[in-house]
RNA sequence: UCCGUAGUAGCUCAAUUGGCAGAGCAAUCGGCUGUUAACCGAUCGGUUCUUGGUUCAAGUCCAAGCUACGGAGCCA
């Protein structure tokens, strides 16, 4: 469990004023600067204010943010930020702040310093909000992010003293830090996996536009379903009933015809009352779709993009991973090529690892007949056996979806793939070939009672140049847990939202 | 929706067979010149989830409900 960020404090009551700052930018008397806390802090904020700050008794020297820190050694500097820590040894105080950018470890000797700054310094609660500026020295001892630089106090301002920040250094339990995660974004584990959230996304995006993906966004609000009717949301539409998208892959066919490779991402909505750690309400997906295009091209695009995301967090991430405790060898050894197997060759090894187990309970969790879907259960069974991705492809035609392709000269199996993570992950990416021939699909679509009628438009992509065509879906928040290995979704959004939960 | 576990101080938890409601952390006050979730001393802190029941006596037993957590199904 995350902790948040620790804090002991021995002096300044809530009767105290201790909100001013330390010195007034007027020069004036530290006692009308405490009346004044309130304008001088918005003024602090404003980008004018601080340019004249720097023109005056050296209260603010050059405005640097915390990841930098190396390049200022020697230097006086200012960093704006937050109290993450604050350890006071007497007349000795370190104070651990953030900035968003990183955490810098600064200190206070009484001796050396304005005796009002330095009783502010000690009187500092965790996330209170400051100025601080000094010199910039390295020092093996710091803790940080980097670390190993402090910043010796010569002066600071306060913005605001907090008061009881909830959230302590001992551990929380989930339902607490969830009701709290407006803060609890500060900690330091959920910065980290943010962070690597972010470059998760830009990666993928990357990936495609340099093989010539265009992103072309679809709509949110959808006059239909995407697949089935059951887990859609409903949005009253000036009185008709329209849904918010399950998926952006209609139109994705559609754009294809016109842009030849394209993607969409954005969030997606299911009304499944799904309770686990893979599943969320809101999530968001990254959907690529590809003209001329078979089963086992696609396969090619979805290990080419996994992998290159996965060097990307190894690449710029070794500090937040480090952070999190990720095992990094594991993800490491996320190279192509990933093992392909057939839902059929999937069906016997899951088969023989029940028969290869004694524990009875095993061996019922791994029972499965073929054109049945794998459960969790199962989907983890067969994942260990790989210490990379593992594709499942030609799944049973009656579990997938309507438009996906049957096999020629063997209908109960179809062209879809699932990519499975290793370490019990489970699926993060489905795909298919969609059918392509008007005729198939209307008698699918009729099967399913889906109503022609909604679907107008889709089949009209297959009367006006129809082609082959494949594409996929990979789920942001799955990939994130992946990568991070954490043990649910929760935390690799900001603002969850779950079965029960849509707060804050 | 089903199965399982839990709900006690701001937080994390304890409370023997049904017999005075307890600790650590946080907060408050004091001490400390190299802390890494610092440490030491003191103080403050309670509708034991709710409703009803059994009992001389209920945090503890019974019933119903609520909430959360873990798992299943469904899926990315």
């Amino acid at each position: 469990m995350d902790i948040g960020a620790p804090a002991r404090y021995n002096w300044s009551g809530p009767g105290d004023r201790r909100s001013a700052t330390a010195r007034c930018r007027g020069g004036c008397d530290r006692r009308e600067a405490a009346a004044l806390t309130a304008s001088v802090s918005h003024a602090i904020l404003a980008e004018e204010t601080e340019r004249q700050l720097k023109t005056e008794e050296g209260i603010v020297a050059e405005v640097i943010q915390i990841k930098d820190i190396a390049r200022y050694a020697g230097q006086e500097v200012t960093v704006r930020g937050w109290v993450y820590n604050k350890t006071g040894k007497g007349r000795l105080q370190f104070i651990l702040l953030r900035d968003g950018s990183g955490q810098a470890q600064c200190v206070a000797f009484k001796r050396e310093m304005d005796a009002e700054a330095f009783e502010i310094v000690r009187g500092l609660t965790q996330e209170s909000s400051l100025l601080i500026t000094g010199e910039v020295r390295p020092d093996e001892r710091a803790p940080g992010i980097p670390g190993g630089f402090e910043i010796g106090i010569r002066d600071l301002q306060l913005l605001q003293q907090a008061q009881d920040y909830p959230i302590t250094p001992k551990e929380h339990g989930t339902e607490f830090l969830m009701n709290h995660r407006h803060l609890w974004l500060r900690s330091n584990r959920q910065w980290a996996i943010l962070r690597i959230r972010a470059t998760i996304i830009k990666a993928m995006r990357d990936w495609l536009d340099d093989q010539g993906f265009l992103l072309v966004d679809t709509p949110i609000i959808t006059p239909a379903a995407g697949e089935e009717t059951t887990t859609l949301f409903e949005v009253d539409y000036f009185g008709e009933l329209a849904f918010l998208a399950q998926t952006g892959q209609l139109y994705n066919e559609a754009n294809i015809m016109a842009f030849g490779k394209v993607y969409c991402f954005g969030p997606t909505f299911r009304a499944e009352k799904s309770k686990t750690r893979r599943h969320l309400i809101e999530f968001w997906m990254l959907e690529p779709e590809i003209a001329f295009c078979s089963l086992e091209e696609l396969m090619d695009i979805e290990e080419g993009l996994v992998t290159y995301v996965v060097a990307q967090v190894l690449e710029k991430h070794s500090q937040e991973l480090a952070l999190i405790e990720r095992d990094v060898s594991k993800l490491r050894a996320i190279t192509a090529p990933f093992a392909r197997i057939s839902y059929d060759d999937a069906i016997e090894r899951l088969q023989g690892l029940a028969e290869a187990t004694d524990d009875p309970e095993a061996k019922a969790e791994l029972a499965i007949a073929w054109g049945e879907d794998f459960g969790s259960p199962q989907e983890t069974a067969l994942a260990e056996q790989f210490d990379k991705p593992v594709f499942v492809y030609n799944y049973p035609t009656a579990v997938k979806a309507f438009y996906m392709t049957p096999v020629e000269g063997r209908p109960e199996v179809c062209r879809s793939v699932d990519l499975l993570a290793p370490e019990g992950y489970g699926e993060i990416i489905g795909g298919s070939e969609r059918i392509h021939e008007l005729d198939l699909l209307e008698q699918n679509i009729d099967k399913m009672g889906l109503g022609r009628e909604a679907y107008q438009w889709y089949l009209d992509l297959r009367k006006f140049g129809t082609v082959p065509h494949a594409g996929f879906g990979i789920g942001i928040e799955r990939t994130v847990a992946w990568i991070c290995g954490l043990n649910h979704v929760r935390e690799t959004i900001p603002y969850a939202r779950l079965l029960n939960r849509k707060y804050p």
